[in-house]
DNA sequence: AAAATAGAAGATATAAAGGTCTTTTATTAT
DNA sequence: ATAATAAAAGACCTTTATATCTTCTATTTT
């Protein structure tokens, strides 16, 4: 459904928004250690989403990530659009090129309210969305389990 | 959403489907004609389905693969599952492991009913549900495009 | 000003998916 | 029997996605 990167970005918004909701600045190792996810692989993808213009950024000591006002306003929908591009609503899931109204793939018709539920649902959700259900564990943004053992 | 060979699986037993209801066995080359997709690539998928039983090969002059009434009878949800898994119907959209009822990710609750829109929509389409659409072209398995200027 | 902190940037590595090529085996028609 | 046909099998190559590592730059605190 979604890319690797997209899950990190939408994962690490989702963090982001919540703890840096009082002002502060969340550092990289704090996100990526909140998400349990590789450190510079998330570093680039919050580089990029900084680029975007979905979060900002600051360096140096107390620096990080922060989601300000006009940020807390982004759906899920922009973050996947700017990560995955809008092939998951828009391009054939068989892969034709040219599967349209007029030229219809045999399941066009079936995959088109689908396309249309993921997309509304995607587009009525913002980052901040959840901020309260994360801060009280309702929901969770990384695996609760004891970690893989390392022998 | 799928995989290549899943799309491709797809979309070859469809066109298996429809051309092989009289009986015949449709040649490899004519399916990758078909479908205009890589010849070796689609035998390699084909052969799998073969061995899983979704379809069925001959050898030799007059080969090719076929689907049989039994075979008529396997929907696209059988395809999917046994080409890219459960994973699209089963795992969390995040890339959380352990996401459940009890351990939910944000969007948990969101994704339930699209998946469960997909997987319906999935079990209830038959391989050969399109095979008149297909035959008078209301249906397409492949672009209709002029193929790309090879200068 | 110096040291510590932390993001920015880019090169490199690894793994998986996608695709190609060649050889082998089985079948049918002559 | 032989030749032609077509799938089976597996080695190999390419590309993309994912992940890691190192160096550089900016900022803050002392």
């Amino acid at each position: 459904m979604f890319s690797q990167s997209c899950k990190y970005a939408i994962r690490a918004m989702f963090l982001v928004a919540q703890r840096s909701s009082e002002g502060r600045f969340v550092g990289i190792k704090e996100v990526a250690e909140g998400l349990d996810a590789p450190q510079h692989f998330i570093a680039k993808i919050l580089q990029d989403l900084s680029k975007r213009g979905f979060i900002t950024s600051a360096k140096g000591p107390k620096g990080g990530f922060l989601i300000d006002v006009n940020q807390r306003n982004t759906t899920l929908y922009d973050l996947v659009l700017a990560i995955d591009g809008n092939k998951l609503i828009t391009s054939c899931c068989l892969g034709l090129k040219d599967c349209s109204e007029k030229n219809p793939c045999p399941v066009h018709n079936d995959f088109k309210p689908i396309r249309k539920k993921i997309h509304s649902m995607l587009d009525n959700t913002k980052v901040c969305d959840y901020n309260d259900e994360l801060a009280q564990s309702v929901f969770y943004l990384k695996d609760a389990g004891i970690g893989p053992i390392t022998n």
